[in-house]
Order: C-alpha cells, then sequence, then structure tokens
DNA sequence: CTCACAAGCGTTTTT
DNA sequence: CGCTTGTGAG
C-alpha cells in the first residue's frame, strides 16, 4: 500500500473512504489527479472488478492519461477494462449499444459543429427565412442550449419561456427548426455533439430496464471537473449512481468556465444538499505554486459571492511578485513578452518549455508568434483550425461516412462533386428536393433514380449520379470485409483524392497531401493495434469515435522543448514554471463587445483569471497594450479591472506610472443596471474613447503608432523584383513580381518557409534584407 | 457547370 | 487582414 504514503491526510481520506456519495473539492495544483487516480486504483485493490467502475472526464486526454497512471499501478491488463473516457464517447458506446430501441442504426454518424451548420443553414433557406436574421450561429446555439437543458423539440414549443426569448431576438420559428433540424438527423441516422447526451438520458427515461442494467454494472461512478458538467450530464450521473450509490465527483467551483456550453456550477454548489449521506474532503493545500501567485489568485477569487468556503495555501517559497507589462502598441507587447522569455531563460536556466503565453481568444495569438519568430523562439500554439476540421480530411472522412452510413446527407452532400464529376449546385438541390418529398435520404434517391427518376434528371446527369453510387456501394461490399486501412486507403486512391491532391503542387497542396497521408497512418496504427488486441478493425470501427477527437489528442515529439501559446480555458488542468497572461485588457477581460454582462458572467471571469494565474508554477505575468488592431482597425484599451482587484502586495507595477488606474470606472460606472426591465442585466462597458483624459491620449498614441510603423517595414516603393525581404510571420523570401501603383502596390512573394503569397504592400509590411 | 474575382463580414472560450 | 460567400463570364 506505499501509495497511500504519497498522499496527504485529506488525499488519503479522499482516496480511502471509497462508498457513498462523496464530494471531493480540489483546489488548484493540489493533486487533484492523484487523488482519483489513487481512488481508482484503491478501489481495484480491494476487489472492485474493472468493468465496474465508470469514470468520466471531459478531454480525452484527461482520460488517457488517469488510465495511463492507474495502469502503472494495478497493470495494463486490469486497467483496460475500466470504463474511462469523456461523456462524450463513453455515452456514444452506450448509445451504440442500445440504439435499436431509439430507432437509430448502431453505426449512426456523429455530425460536428460544421455538419450541424450546413444542415441548419439548408433549413433556414427551405423555411425562406432571412439567414441575416436568423443567422445559423444562433439557432444552433439555442438548440444545443436547449438539449443541454434536456428541452426536446416538443417540449420547446410549449416552453413559454423559451418562447418569450425568441420573440425578443426576433426569431419566433426556431421552434420549428429546431423540431425540423431533429427530425432530419434522425433521417439521416446522425446525432450531434449533445444529442449524444440528450439521447441517453430519454435512452434511460423511457427504458428502465437499460436504465437498470447500467446503474447494476456501474458499482462505482466517478467524474472528474465536476463544475463543468451540464444539465443533462447531471442527470446522467445521478440516474447511474442511483442504485449503488457510490458516486465520487471532483472538482473545483473556483474553475468553473464553461458556462458558455452549458456548465453549471450550482452542480457541485448543490452537491451536498443532491445527496444528504455525501462526505466532503477538502485539498486545500496547493503543491504547484508559489505563495504569492496563490495569494494573488485567492485575493480575486475571494470577491466572488457564489462558492463553496476553502482556503487554498500553499507552503512553497514565496517567490517572486507577479510581473505587469504595460506596453504600448500590440507589437510592444509581443516585444516584451519573448524579451523576458530570452532574458529570463538564459539566466534562470528555464527551458522554452517552461513558459506558456495564455490569452483569451484564439485570434490573439498571431501577434506574439511573430515576436517569438523575430527572436527565433521555438513555440507551439494550440487550438485553432483543427487536424480534423482541415477541407482535405473532412472531405475524406465524408466518404467513410457515407460508405457506412449511406443515410448520412451531410456527407453526401459535401462529396458528391469532390472530385468534380459534374453534378454541381443545381443537380443536388434537385436530389435535395426529391429527398424531402418522398422522406428517405439523398443516396436512396439516386439508388432507386434507374427505375424512378424523382428529381427529373437528364440522362447525363443520371449517369453521373449513378456511377457515385456504384462506387460508393462497391465500397460499401469491401468494407464489412477489408481493414480499416486497406478500405481507406483503397477509397483514397479509387476517388482519385490522392491524385487530386498530388496534382497541386504549391505548397499548400503538398501539405494537404501530407496530412491525407497522416491521416491514413493514423488509421494504419488503428488497424493494427486494433488486431493485435484481438479487437475489430473495420472502417466503421474506426470511424466510431473520430468524431470525438480533438487535435490536442496527438502530441508529437518534436514538440517537445517549445514555448506553449494556447487559451486560458484550453489551459486548465496545465501547469508551467512561467506563464504570461497577455491581452489583460478591459475589453479582453471581460469581454464586453458581446452584448450585455450578467453579474454571474462577471465571476467567471473572475475564475477565469484565477485558472490563468494558477498555472504558474514559478513566475507569472500580466501584460496589456494600449491600443492594438483588430480587424484591421485601432482599437484603444483600458487594462482590466482585475489587474487592480488583485492585492497590490503581490504585483510588480512598472515604473513608469504613465498609466493612470484612476481613469478606470468604478464598479457602479463600469455595471450600469439596464432600463429595459432584466433584473440582475446589467450593462455593457462605457467604450475606452468616451473616458476622461483618453482624448489627449489619442493623440499621442497616435503618433506612436506611426513610429512603430515606419521602423517595422520599408517603404512599399522600394520594393522591386528580385530583392529577398522578409515578412513578419512569414519570414524570408524572394520578390517574384510588384505590379500596381502606389499606394495599391502587390507583389507576388515565395517565402521559403510560408510558400507563394500575393500580398498587398500597404498592409503586409516587409523588410528588404 | 466551373473558374476567377469581388464583396462582405468577423472573433470568445470546446466535447 | 483573411476567410467565406456571392456574382458573372466562359
Amino acid at each position: 500500500m506505499n501509495y497511500l504514503e504519497e498522499l496527504n491526510e485529506a488525499q488519503r481520506n479522499a482516496v480511502e473512504n471509497t462508498d457513498g456519495p462523496s464530494l471531493v473539492i480540489a483546489g488548484a495544483g493540489s493533486g487533484k489527479t492523484r487523488v482519483l487516480t489513487y481512488r481508482i486504483a484503491h478501489l481495484l485493490k480491494q476487489g472492485a472488478r474493472p468493468g465496474s467502475i465508470l469514470s468520466l472526464t471531459f478531454t480525452n486526454k484527461a482520460a488517457r492519461e488517469m488510465k495511463e497512471r492507474i495502469a502503472s499501478i494495478v497493470g495494463q491488463q486490469t486497467a483496460r477494462y475500466l470504463w474511462m473516457g469523456t461523456f462524450h464517447s463513453i455515452f456514444a458506446r452506450i448509445l451504440r449499444t442500445e440504439s435499436e430501441v431509439l430507432g437509430y442504426p448502431s453505426n449512426f454518424t456523429i455530425y460536428d459543429t460544421a455538419d450541424s451548420k450546413s444542415l441548419l443553414k439548408a433549413i433556414i433557406k427551405e423555411f425562406k427565412l432571412d439567414d441575416k436574421t436568423y443567422k445559423p450561429n444562433v439557432v444552433s446555439s439555442r438548440i444545443s442550449a436547449a438539449k443541454n437543458s434536456l428541452i426536446t423539440p416538443a417540449a420547446y414549443a410549449q416552453n413559454a419561456q423559451v418562447r418569450e426569448y425568441d420573440m425578443s431576438i426576433r426569431m419566433p420559428r426556431i421552434a420549428e427548426i429546431y423540431k425540423e433540424y431533429a427530425r432530419r438527423c434522425f433521417l439521416a441516422g446522425a446525432m450531434d455533439f449533445d444529442d449524444l447526451l440528450l439521447k441517453t438520458n430519454i435512452l434511460f427515461r423511457d427504458h428502465k430496464d437499460i436504465l437498470k442494467k447500467y446503474q447494476e454494472r456501474f458499482d462505482y461512478v466517478l467524474v472528474d471537473e465536476y463544475q463543468d458538467t451540464n444539465f443533462a450530464q447531471y442527470l446522467i450521473v445521478k440516474n447511474l449512481a442511483a442504485t449503488h450509490k457510490n458516486l465520487c465527483v471532483v472538482g473545483d467551483d473556483a474553475q468553473s468556465i464553461y458556462s458558455f456550453r452549458g456548465a453549471r456550477i450550482e452542480n457541485i454548489l448543490n452537491f451536498q444538499k443532491d445527496y444528504p449521506e455525501h462526505q466532503v474532503y477538502k485539498l486545500e493545500q496547493n503543491y504547484r505554486s508559489t505563495q504569492t501567485i496563490v495569494n494573488a489568485a485567492n485575493s480575486i477569487i475571494q470577491k466572488n459571492k457564489r462558492q463553496l468556503p476553502k482556503t487554498v495555501y500553499s507552503e512553497n517559497d514565496q517567490g517572486n511578485k507577479i510581473k505587469v507589462f504595460s506596453a504600448l502598441t500590440d507589437n510592444e507587447e509581443g516585444y516584451l513578452v519573448a524579451n523576458e522569455i530570452s532574458e529570463t531563460r538564459m539566466r534562470q536556466h528555464y527551458k522554452y518549455a517552461d513558459y506558456a503565453i495564455l490569452y483569451r481568444t484564439n485570434a490573439q495569438s498571431r501577434i506574439f508568434e511573430e515576436a517569438l519568430r523575430k527572436r527565433n523562439i521555438p513555440y507551439k500554439i494550440y487550438g485553432g483550425l483543427s487536424f480534423y476540421q482541415r477541407k482535405e480530411i473532412k472531405d475524406l472522412l465524408s466518404y467513410f461516412r457515407l460508405v457506412i452510413n449511406p443515410k448520412d446527407n451531410e456527407a453526401l452532400k459535401r462529396i458528391i462533386n469532390y472530385p468534380a464529376r459534374g453534378i454541381g449546385a443545381t443537380t443536388l438541390s434537385k436530389l435535395e428536393q426529391a429527398a424531402l418529398d418522398n422522406g428517405v435520404s439523398i443516396f436512396e434517391i439516386i439508388e432507386q433514380s434507374g427505375t424512378n427518376n424523382h428529381a427529373a434528371l437528364n440522362k447525363g446527369l443520371l449517369s453521373k449520379v449513378q456511377q457515385f453510387v456504384a462506387l460508393i456501394l462497391q465500397f460499401q461490399e469491401k468494407a464489412v470485409l477489408n481493414d480499416a486501412y486497406e478500405m481507406a486507403s483503397e477509397i483514397a486512391t479509387q476517388t482519385n483524392i490522392i491524385k487530386d491532391l498530388y496534382k497541386d503542387q504549391t505548397p499548400e497542396g503538398l501539405s494537404r497531401f501530407e496530412n491525407i497521408q497522416e491521416l491514413l497512418n493514423g488509421i494504419q496504427e488503428f488497424s493494427i493495434n486494433a488486431r493485435e488486441e484481438g479487437q475489430p478493425n473495420l472502417l466503421a470501427n474506426y470511424m466510431e469515435d473520430v468524431a470525438l477527437l480533438t487535435d490536442q489528442d496527438s502530441e508529437k515529439e518534436e514538440d517537445m522543448d517549445k514555448v506553449t501559446l494556447m487559451t486560458v480555458h484550453s489551459s486548465k488542468g496545465l501547469e508551467f514554471k512561467n506563464v504570461f497572461i497577455v491581452g489583460v485588457e478591459e475589453n479582453l477581460f471581460p469581454s464586453s463587445q458581446f452584448g450585455n454582462i450578467t453579474p454571474e458572467a462577471f465571476e467567471e471571469e473572475r475564475r477565469l483569471f484565477y485558472v490563468a494565474l494558477t498555472r504558474a508554477e514559478e513566475n507569472a505575468y500580466l501584460s496589456f497594450a494600449k491600443q492594438r488592431y483588430r480587424w484591421g482597425k485601432l482599437d484603444f484599451c483600458n487594462p482590466s479591472r482585475f489587474i487592480t482587484e488583485v492585492d497590490e502586495q503581490y504585483l510588480d507595477m512598472p515604473d513608469e506610472a504613465d498609466f493612470n488606474f484612476d481613469e478606470l470606472p468604478t464598479e457602479g460606472q463600469a455595471i450600469q443596471k439596464q432600463s429595459f426591465g432584466k433584473t440582475g442585466t446589467v450593462g455593457r462597458r462605457p467604450t475606452t474613447t468616451d473616458q476622461p483624459g483618453m482624448k489627449q491620449k489619442l493623440v499621442q498614441l497616435r503618433q506612436a503608432k506611426q513610429r512603430s510603423q515606419n521602423f517595422d517595414g520599408d517603404d512599399p516603393r522600394d520594393i522591386q523584383t528580385g530583392m529577398m525581404v522578409e515578412h513578419q510571420r512569414f519570414g524570408k523570401g524572394k520578390v517574384l513580381q510588384v505590379e500596381g501603383s502606389f499606394p495599391n502596390l502587390k507583389a507576388t512573394v515565395f517565402f521559403q518557409n510560408a510558400g507563394q503569397k500575393q500580398l498587398l504592400l500597404k498592409f503586409a509590411k516587409l523588410k528588404i534584407v
């Protein structure tokens, strides 16, 4: 039992008391993962069957890491039978087993956000609604929110509250759209992300025998990051744990930052009421950070009203104060950060991997990429476009999807004319209409078109679409025999996708080609692994959870010693010796431009700040710029009010007090009650330029920008064909051609690293080397 | 139907 | 700026 000796008292209690409902409140850096893994290992050592333990996480990465750690204690053979994974992957698995009673095929497709938006767009168009009023993004988030709160289309139509809200945003027909969307998903044999949870709940609600089976199967249920569960997840957990009551939830209310996707902090706040016979374990000692960082983070979070009482403390060194960088421009901010990294790395012998730059939105990464590149500092970026979202990958995956589930209309629409087969938009919409009229899938319409030409296609088109169907049918036959890799590469070649991409010798084309190769390699790996483990290795098996994979699931060797750039959200659960929290401006922390900030949202911004700070082990930095470019427009910014909320004694403010914090609006000014009656809704912040003193500064700032602009690139008129030039982001390259007349000079440049680019010189600043 | 160019719009955060 | 969508000629 030596692993128990590695734990402090609170941790050991949480590990050893395995029966009944338990709430583990795990402060930042308090060894949460250790408790969770040891608790499961402990259960196994006590004789629990691995198949009777269900443990739910939010990311694949967390699940995988935990599984590895448990395997290293109890052995691979035991660990592999644990039910461990994300909510979505576990319940997708259960839904595939039980799909029949819901009327779904077991090989149902999982629509990703792009698929469901494309379907919504089509529906909005069919309803003859204006897509400027009915923005697919907004409709999609309304439907998603409904699903997360377990509101079915029928319930939605009856629910006065949501209907009233829909009226207020002038979208009264969302209920109908929702209903149609659900119907079409069902017809296509598809579920979206939210359906995986909604349908699980429906399954458990309507089929008590099935619920009972799983209730009895899972003697122990563990949930990680419980503060991030939404209502659908909450109810699933509650149902599954109802028989044995051995539910252990682990989380930290101070790190609840996902309300935008339906997470309810109430779930953890109310746990003790929900389970009166519960035990509470508080993990309060932080092993990660210096005292300064822990105390500073506490000083922000303590201003929040809704939270569970706890005192997180550190017994590590006191450490350095949190350094605040106040930059004049966004470029200067990047420079300051890059500079600090170079300097401290040399002085303190840090590795690059000891540094992280955290920002609010992915779009903010650019400035720092540029600054790091200039100094030759290696970096890696998380987020942005995922591998599985790339066009070429989605195209090939769509072929796989259609082969496995021919009713998958979204997949069909994507590839019926890729590579080009002469089947254009008009033909496709005829087919779609015919499918709708007959209540079948597009594929079925084409399949029957020999005997029954519903879409009234002419001879030429008829033969084209039938060729397409024959191709897919031929794959379908083979797909039940061949392994995933054979099948995938056959599809990739026979459809001419490989040829098509190979033809394209531009750098972008090459990278697309490589991506396809990488995907095929991944599938090969899957095939081999599955065969070795005696698992089925058909293409359908590979496709089962590919929709639930994200980029962060594949860390490569080459990414070893690099500075990490990521959003605060995706940094949760990670730690770095040095953390830069950048872009800490009033309109980013919190972001005010997206309508009203409720007090709840405001508290969440504080928690976001808290999460960011507590990633740091040794040094934390805050930086902001007073002006920055967004969408090509100049913005003037105030530093975030949250900086002033940090207890001063922990801050190392810049010497030149060139920024007057007194100008910051006070809470009363900043949060004005809106007049239109909604209680608790607070107003939009006044814009920065409206604030006193800002107008005079405007001139100074503009001049500074002018200077930095001149400094950065050479005069466009000096750029000539044949010159070697340097671009901020693309690096060095050769000018192939210059055309147009000043100021609208255009240059074609071939960059060594980024390939050929067309640049508008007044925007893309080039330096002559 | 396909390609090339023009216009317009956007940026939380993610399974 | 950079990406997606719309429009018009071939």
